[in-house]
DNA sequence: TAGATTGTTAATCGATTAACAATC
DNA sequence: TAGATTGTTAATCGATTAACAATC
């Protein structure tokens, strides 16, 4: 096992393992060699043991990995046992969507409250997530802490918003806004989720086809 | 010029030069350098100017490139101008979401219709565009043909639907949903937008944090 | 045991960075 | 003209792939 910096290319890989492991998982498969999973994932099989020596030695000469104990080793490298929890701010659809659709539980983050400015949904509770005044931020991560921050507010409050929220201790930033934030805080980290770039690349790949 | 195969890095470096250079210009700003780009952008000068020439000479020695000129020049590579239409598949919260506070036509798409099978929104509009029946799917489409499909139905029809998009001719899915579509169909593209993936890459890197 | 498959080291490939002649 | 900055070629760096001894 070395112990170096691990590649963003890695950790962009480390989810889709995870979600193919657990789909192996699901299905009654017990093992699996890096050539197979390299194949169903398009990947090669050198490509898999070396992401994975970046972590430690899940496999087995001659057998493969099981693909339970692998799962869940990819789990908790991917801090899916750590016990996140995050707060949503900006209940419009999209914040709606993510409540009501996307199983945060899933991914091992527990969303606990929501916050917004609209006095037709402060108070009420959507998908069992009490919503909150915006006002109350600070005083409830006092209380409650959180690690994420999931941004889902209009673009022109991202900044405050954002600004808040690393004052009040969130590690990670889950932006779904087209701004780009740059925060002045170190170690806290912000994963962008710019629907624009991706449909532009989309935009891009369907032009330049033949 | 160089005409080779564009590398995936330099595609998804593509949009976000766009959309600086698009606030640049909002703001009057008329020249740039490579040098200024690049700090602005986190890139070195090399690089910008090794990704631009992927495409032609856009700049000028001794002076560096004209904002809105270079602007125009990466929304023409993104294929902003090829008027795409897109057609989006599934009108929940989160394709509501996309209807009404995701701007297509700022991408150079047009967003032309929606389809669900709920009877509370088929026949209505949203956000102005038309919601059908997914039954009348091949039968618009062969009408009005468009290149992209928006896939933010639930999980088990993702399959079914996609195939049926690829069917009428779309060239590419923006697909929303945690499922990985694979295409017989070669030359159609899909583009995820895994929210999972995301997250768990974030989880990843707080966890990792000192 | 023989076959399979790992983890790791070495080789290759590709992407980023540096350097610089050309020139506005 | 002198200074600035490009486009491109060469050098470096990092990531992927191949090879293979170890061993289940």
């Amino acid at each position: 096992m070395k112990k170096q910096k691990v590649s963003s290319a890695v950790i962009r890989r480390l989810p889709r393992y995870y979600r193919h492991l657990n789909d192996l998982y699901q299905a009654g498969v017990e093992r699996i060699s890096s050539n197979a999973l390299g194949s169903s994932l398009g990947l090669t099989a050198s490509q898999i043991r070396q992401d994975l020596s970046c972590f430690g030695e899940f496999g087995q000469q001659g057998y493969g990995y099981n693909v339970g104990t692998l799962r869940d080793e990819v789990a908790d490298i991917l801090g899916m046992n750590r016990g996140h929890s995050a707060v949503i701010l900006g209940v419009g659809n999209l914040g709606r969507a993510l409540m009501e659709n996307f199983h945060f539980e899933r991914s091992g983050v527990a969303l606990a409250a929501a916050f917004d400015v609209a006095p037709q949904v402060v108070g009420r509770q959507v998908s069992g997530v009490p919503v909150y005044h915006v006002d109350q931020l600070e005083e409830y991560l006092g209380r409650q802490p959180a690690s994420i921050g999931v941004l889902t507010v209009p673009g022109r409050a991202a900044a405050g918003i954002a600004k808040r929220l690393v004052g009040a201790g969130v590690k990670g930033i889950w932006n779904f806004t087209n701004i780009e934030l740059s925060l002045e805080e170190p170690g806290v980290v912000v994963e962008d989720v710019h629907f624009a770039d991706s449909l532009l690349a989309l935009s891009y790949m369907i032009s330049e086809a033949p």
